[in-house]
DNA sequence: CAAAAACCTGACCATTTGGTCAACTATTTT
DNA sequence: AAAATAGTTGACCAAATGGTCAGGTTTTTG
C-alpha cells in the first residue's frame, strides 16, 4: 500500500495544451536537469554521505527508481555534479601575460570570480566541502588543470613584481586571497546574509561586494 | 594538537608491580581526549552523516561500544566537538573601541585569527562545513554571540571611517575579508599545500602568510 | 579483602539506505 | 499498427550503521 502515485498526468500544468505527448528528448533533458539541480542542493546541504537518493528524488519530484534510471548510482550522480563545477571553473579563467596591465587583469579576475560566486553559490559550496574533506574526488583536477593554471599565473605576477608593477612579492598568496575573498560570499552565504540582517542576498549585494573588494585589493597590490 | 597524558606507561602485567593500574580519572581523561580528537578528524573528513561511530572508534583505537560509553550518542558527541570550536572562537576576540589605534588592532586581529587557523585547522574546517551546510547546529551561536560581536565592531569601524582613520566605508565587508583570508589557510589546507608543492605546512608558512596578509590588508585599509 | 563503582566490549538488533527488478505505459520506428 | 525502444515505478533486498545490553574486568572504597 503506498501512498498515492501522484503520477503522471502527463502534461497539463504547463498550461498549454496541444500535443499530449512530450518528445523523449525533452523528457530526458528535463528530468536530468531536475535531478542534477536537486542533487546539487542535497549534496551541499547534507554532504555526500548525508545526501540520500530518496531525498534527491523528493526534491526533484520523481520516484527514486527514476533517479537510478538516469544516473547509474549515487557515486556516478555525484561525479556528474562535480563535473559541472569544474566546467564552470574553467570558464572563469582570465588570460594574463607579462604584457597585460595588472590593474585591468586583476580587476577583471576579481569581478569574474565574484560574479560566479553569486551566480552559483551551491557549486562553490560543494567545491569547498570537497576540498575541506581532502578533495578525494577532485584530486586529479587540482593537481593538474588547476595547478598548471595557478603556477603559470604566479610566474607572470612575479615578473610584474620584478618590474615594479605590483607590490606583491609572493603572488601565490595573492591568488589565495582573491579566491578566498570572492568565493567566501558563496560558501558562507548563510553567515553573511545573517550578519546583514536578511534572509537572502538581494540584487545589490554582488555590486556592493565588488565595490569594496576591487579597490581594496588593488590598493593592497599597490595599484591605484 | 593532541592529547596524550604523558603519564601513562601502558602497564606491565608481569609479576612485578609498579602500579599496573591507571587511575580512573586518568583513564577517563585520556579516552575522552582520544575520542574527541578522532571524532574531529572523522567529522571533518566525512561530514556529520558520513562519519561513522565505527570509524571514530578505529581512529581512537577503542571498541565502538566504548565510544557510546563516554558519549551518549553520535549527536551528542558532535555537539561536544562543536562546543570546543565555539570556545576557541571566543578566545580569539580582540577588544576594539573608538579610541583604539586602527592599525594596531587590525594587525593583532589578523595575526590572532591566522594563528588559530594554523593551530587548529580541523576545527576551522568543521566550522566551515557546518556553515556551508546551513549551520543547522550553530544557528544559535551565530545569531547571538557572533552577531553581537561583529555588529559592535562594525560600529566602531564606521566611526573610524567617519574620522578619516580608515579607507573602508563598509566595515562588515572588511570583517568578512579578514575572516575569509585567515581561515582560508585552515579550510583549504589541502589545496594550498598542494599548490606549494608540499605534503603539509611547515613551520614558516604561518609567518609567510602573516607577512603577506598584514601589510596587504593595512594597505587596503589605507593605513600605513 | 569484600562490596561497590567504574570501565570494557562482543554480540545483537532495528532502521536506514543504495540499489535491483519485473511489469507497465508512452513514444518512436518500420 | 505492430514491433521496438525508451521511460516509469512499486516492491523488495542486502549491507551498513547507530545504538543497546548483559556479563566481564579493573579500580576504588569502606
Amino acid at each position: 500500500m503506498t501512498i498515492m502515485t501522484q503520477s503522471n498526468q502527463k502534461n497539463n500544468m504547463g498550461a498549454s495544451d496541444a500535443p499530449s505527448h512530450r518528445s523523449q528528448q525533452d523528457i530526458r533533458a528535463r528530468n536530468q536537469a531536475l535531478i542534477l539541480t536537486a542533487a546539487e542542493e542535497e549534496f551541499v546541504l547534507k554532504s555526500y554521505r548525508g545526501a540520500t537518493m530518496q531525498g534527491i528524488a523528493d526534491r526533484a519530484g520523481l520516484p527514486k527508481a527514476n533517479i537510478h534510471y538516469y544516473f547509474k548510482n549515487k557515486k556516478n550522480l555525484y561525479k556528474v555534479v562535480l563535473r559541472s563545477i569544474i566546467q564552470e571553473w574553467n570558464e572563469g579563467l582570465v588570460t594574463m601575460t607579462v604584457d597585460s596591465d595588472p590593474k585591468t587583469v586583476i580587476e577583471k579576475f576579481v569581478r569574474t570570480k565574484l560574479h560566479q560566486a553569486f551566480a552559483h553559490p551551491n557549486r562553490h559550496k560543494l567545491f569547498a566541502v570537497e576540498v575541506i574533506g581532502g578533495a578525494p574526488h577532485l584530486h586529479d583536477f587540482m593537481s593538474t588543470t588547476m595547478q598548471d593554471w595557478a603556477l603559470d599565473k604566479v610566474q607572470v605576477m612575479k615578473l610584474w613584481h620584478q618590474q615594479g608593477k605590483i607590490a606583491v612579492a609572493d603572488p601565490l598568496q595573492l591568488l589565495i586571497l582573491i579566491w578566498a575573498t570572492t568565493q567566501r560570499y558563496a560558501e558562507f552565504e548563510t553567515e553573511i546574509v545573517g550578519l546583514m540582517g536578511k534572509k537572502a542576498y538581494d540584487h545589490k549585494d554582488e555590486s556592493r561586494a565588488a565595490e569594496f573588494l576591487v579597490p581594496f585589493i588593488l590598493r593592497g597590490c599597490g595599484l591605484e
